[in-house]
DNA sequence: CCTGTGACATAAG
DNA sequence: CCTTATGCCACAG
């Protein structure tokens, strides 16, 4: 049996450690496909915590917009654009630029692999 | 059980 | 464009 007993935190984790490379999604997704959409506060929230986890780049999770609104809870003020575009991604004042282009989607990728 | 919180989302002014 | 306000839900104390 799978353990279904995983916190939302850890599939919060699973989920953001799958995001490839030069990808980005939104904390709304992410909460919509582990089943609870409206809480997509808990994704940032989870996020938190996954700071301190290498597997899970938080950078790559923004919220709908594609604004970096996470950013002020990362070491300096730009370290998170300055990840984003290490990846290829464009980001100008803290939005992510072609976001479709970049966008991932845990539904389309993941979908009935969890 | 109740309260506080939070890196969202949406609406309204 | 901006700020406020509300909803929403899971977790911590």
């Amino acid at each position: 049996m799978k353990s279904d007993n995983k916190n939302f935190f850890q599939k919060v984790y699973e989920v953001a450690s799958q995001i490839p490379e030069g990808r980005v999604t939104s904390y709304g997704a992410i909460a919509k496909y582990l089943g609870a959409a409206r809480s997509a506060r808990m994704v940032g929230w989870a996020m938190n915590g996954a700071g301190n986890i290498e597997n899970v780049p938080a950078h790559r999770v923004v919220n709908k917009a594609g604004l970096l609104t996470g950013k002020h809870h990362f070491d300096g003020t730009n370290l998170m654009q300055q990840l984003l575009e290490n990846e290829g991604i464009e980001v100008i004042d803290n939005q992510i630029q072609n976001l479709e282009k970049h966008f991932w989607d845990p539904y389309k990728e993941l979908k009935g692999e969890l």
